[in-house]
DNA sequence: CTACTTAGTGTAAAACTTACACTTAAACAT
DNA sequence: ATGTTTAAGTGTAAGTTTTACACTAAGTAG
């Protein structure tokens, strides 16, 4: 089969840059790539767009297939389409970024894809194609949004405790917060409901556990 | 000529929201376009990529080639991609947004479009494809730019007034704003420079004129 | 020379942000 | 059982930022 136009066209592809934290640290999902280009350099999970497939569908769809991840919350990054970018032809590749509490997430190595691991942000190994930038560019998005919105709520499972949320805050800012002025700031987003329930963890207090009021929204706060 | 592939390619297209301001009101510069699909539409200035080309010199050279507008600073908006937004083919448009000091713009009618014209954002004529919902999404980033850059001196031709630079505030965030507050934030924006002259403007104390001290960079305040 | 218009300026109250220290409740060691 | 250790949980005072507000200055027009 074969496909023809009058002028040249370019490729579209999706690209996404999976966040998640573990062990108090941000990481990035990578796929190891089974072919040249960058044949076994690690990459952002994507790939080409339908024909008749929206552009979130399509980022979707291809983190689902190579990564198994999905039904995660996305949201567009940039556009990333300087010639050259790929070796094979001319891409254009709409990135999106989601955020995942990584605990949950079930990872796999899927058909197209050799291996599936997550990274931590401050140590990528070499990356296929511009990823680096496209990486960047969406850690910078994310550390902006969690001063403006209650983005880091995406991180958190169903319960968490206001500790284990203002650990996300400090490592993604990479700052050490003060405990009672986070708290407060909280109050005022009223973003949280109390479980009533509490986590024994250790030998201290046992910490109460919370949950996001509207889990399905990022509210923008200030 | 003709290009073949051995998957469907969908077209890539830029768009520009010019805006400017006019008269005390934000406009929008439009095309009015001379051939199908939405033939006597008016639409945003773009077109199609070339295949070596850059994202953004696409877009610098539709909008010359289109309205005869050139050398503005363009940033990248969002890029849309909905199935059937075009109904030729499928077509993935980056969108991106500049702003003009509007009267040191000259516009002309060029080749493949009929006309060009300034519009009120607030009385849009009928839009070609989903060009008005990129404007709306043009004019939220432009507000909220507003308030943590300094984005608004785009507006700015090269000498102006605080006065001037307080309605372009006005006209954006369509709402009054106390004068001193006005110029204390200025201050500690430190971006201005006194150029030393006034202007003589009617039947009262003439306006000192400032100049930005970096015409050529947005700096992100706050 | 009077009336009118926009330019230009400071201060006090209110709101928000920051810095900071002790008590509580559990686990664990003795 | 008792004491020690650990993280959880809570309020207030100082500093900073934001807001509200009114008069004088320097021109033009009649």
């Amino acid at each position: 089969m074969s496909y023809q136009y009058n002028y040249p066209h370019p490729a579209v592809t999706t690209d996404v840059v999976l966040f998640g934290l573990i062990d108090e640290c941000l990481k990035v999902l990578l796929v190891r790539r089974a072919r040249p280009p960058f044949a076994n350099h690690w990459a952002l999970p994507g790939g080409f767009l339908d024909i008749d497939e929206d552009l979130e569908d399509c980022a979707l769809r291809e983190l689902e297939e190579e990564t198994g991840v999905s039904g995660v919350y996305l949201e567009q990054l940039y556009t990333f389409g300087k010639p050259g970018r790929d070796p094979r032809e001319r891409v254009i590749s709409v990135a999106y970024y989601a955020l995942v509490p990584a605990t949950d997430i079930e990872i796999r190595a899927a058909s197209d894809a050799r291996a599936v691991r997550w990274f931590a942000y401050r140590d990528l190994p070499e990356l296929a194609f511009d990823h680096v930038d496209i990486i960047h560019k969406a850690q910078q998005r994310v550390s902006s949004k969690l001063d403006y919105s209650t983005i880091a709520l995406k991180f958190m499972p169903e319960k968490f405790t206001l500790g284990e949320l203002q650990s996300v805050y400090e490592c993604i800012l990479d700052e050490r917060l003060d405990k009672r002025n986070f708290r407060k700031r909280l109050r005022t987003y009223d973003c949280l409901t109390d479980t009533g329930e509490v986590r024994r963890n250790g030998g201290h207090r046992p910490a109460r556990l919370y949950r996001a009021k509207s889990p399905d929204t990022v509210q923008i706060v200030k």
